[in-house]
DNA sequence: TCGCTTCAAAGGTATGACGTATTCAAGTGG
DNA sequence: CCACTTGAATACGTCATACCTTTGAAGCGA
């Protein structure tokens, strides 16, 4: 849970309900119906609308009520309208966004990693490639993912640019999304295990079109992949 | 104003104040301290706190108060963040994100543009190509600015990735930002607007590398000068 | 039919009361 | 002297109520 207490509760439930399209673009609830829905009071009912309206998902008017805003206006990048869109029906076209937002950035990032990480954060990327390579070979898929999660979001941070490091999560919900849905091969291919060393080494060896070009590919097949699976 | 009502009115003061760093990570403010500052009831400050924690701005505890959280945690893709920064003294750490941001994506957004746009927007954008061209040579820079911004968003919003639409506003400012600073060559660069002939021709032509490469080369363009004009 | 007036519905704000977690410190025992 | 317990102070959390403001729509009259 994101927000804390009650409005937190309301949250949980209202948030995804909305951004899974159950509840549709247009729709008009009242504040009061919320309280009763939820058993809470106005306060509450009242706390938990702001924060929807901060991420554009509803807006309140006098005398109309609090009404679902179009798809378009919404922050898609809000974290938690990112998760409660993967949860719900929208998950699929939740992923191809972030698909081809990640084959934008990632390269991009991989290649100022290249010039901007530190010392230490090219080391435990080294040491990530190789935890990513035993554990593929021992199909360990939980502490796989954990690796994979570490070394994209890693990449991501030694870029140095504060705004791809954001990214970082919302990669983790990807891929952790992936695997929890078995859009993954079941055992991780070699190929892109090869890729991801390609990555940490070029990062090491400070050579940012070498890193960007790997990174490119890693994205690209995942894109590739899920779109196959996705039809 | 993004948020309506004396919350709204709140939230414009203390945003940016937190943003600016003007009020530094770690410190806490109490709820009553600012009743008092803005005069208003307990349900504005709380209302406009909780669109702060929404943000990720803020965290809010017992007995402790509402302390500003560390940089890193922010929520560096919401738009009032953004805006806030842009117009703050975090202004030139800003600009560079996203400079890195916009490299990343639009070179991306404008080869999808190539293969997924309408034939409408094929047309507007050729048409918006003329207008830039046009005001560039009678040095109108209010109306190349909005030319300028509706090129952009339309690339962004052709590509047909929600994500990458929703970006639109977002570069909206920071090309506003940058004429607004003056950070920006007095008559705008003809082989600049070649490039966006050459991208909406690539994107016509449905020849998406073309577009991509055009449309990086703008942006890298734009990026360099920044770095040149902020050291 | 058009335009004005009036009314009521719904959110917006203020305030008082009470609940509750959390911290800090005093006090206690070893 | 230190560690643990205990209690009270503090600041947020929630509820309930009262009243204000806006605004859509019905109703009325010219």
């Amino acid at each position: 849970m994101e927000i804390q207490g009650l409005p937190g509760r309301v949250l949980d439930e209202l948030g995804p309900a909305i951004a899974s399209g159950e509840i549709p673009e247009g729709a008009v609830l009242r504040g009061e119906e919320l309280e009763e829905r939820f058993g809470v009071s106005r306060t509450v009912v009242r706390e938990a609308v702001r924060v929807l309206e901060g991420m554009r998902l509803v807006a309140s008017r006098r005398r109309v009520g609090i009404t679902v805003q179009p798809k378009s206006l919404w922050d898609v990048f809000d974290p938690m309208v990112i998760r409660w869109r993967l949860a719900g029906s929208d998950r699929s076209a939740q992923l191809r966004s972030l698909g081809s937002l990640r084959v934008a950035v990632e390269p991009a990032a991989a290649a100022l990693a290249a010039t901007h990480a530190s010392d230490d954060d090219r080391r435990e990327l080294s040491s990530l490639a190789v935890d990513l390579t035993v554990t593929a070979r021992a199909a360990d898929l939980k502490t796989f993912l954990t690796h994979d999660i570490a070394f994209h979001s890693l990449v991501l941070r030694a870029s140095g640019n504060e705004m791809f490091a954001h990214l970082g999560d919302t990669v983790a919900a990807v891929l952790t999304g992936r695997t929890e849905y078995h859009l993954m091969p079941h055992q991780p291919e070699s190929y892109a295990i090869r890729l991801h060393r390609e990555v940490a080494e070029a990062i090491c060896a400070k050579d940012p079109a070498h890193a960007e070009q790997a990174m490119r590919t890693i994205v690209k097949g995942a894109l590739d992949e899920l779109n196959q699976q996705l039809g």
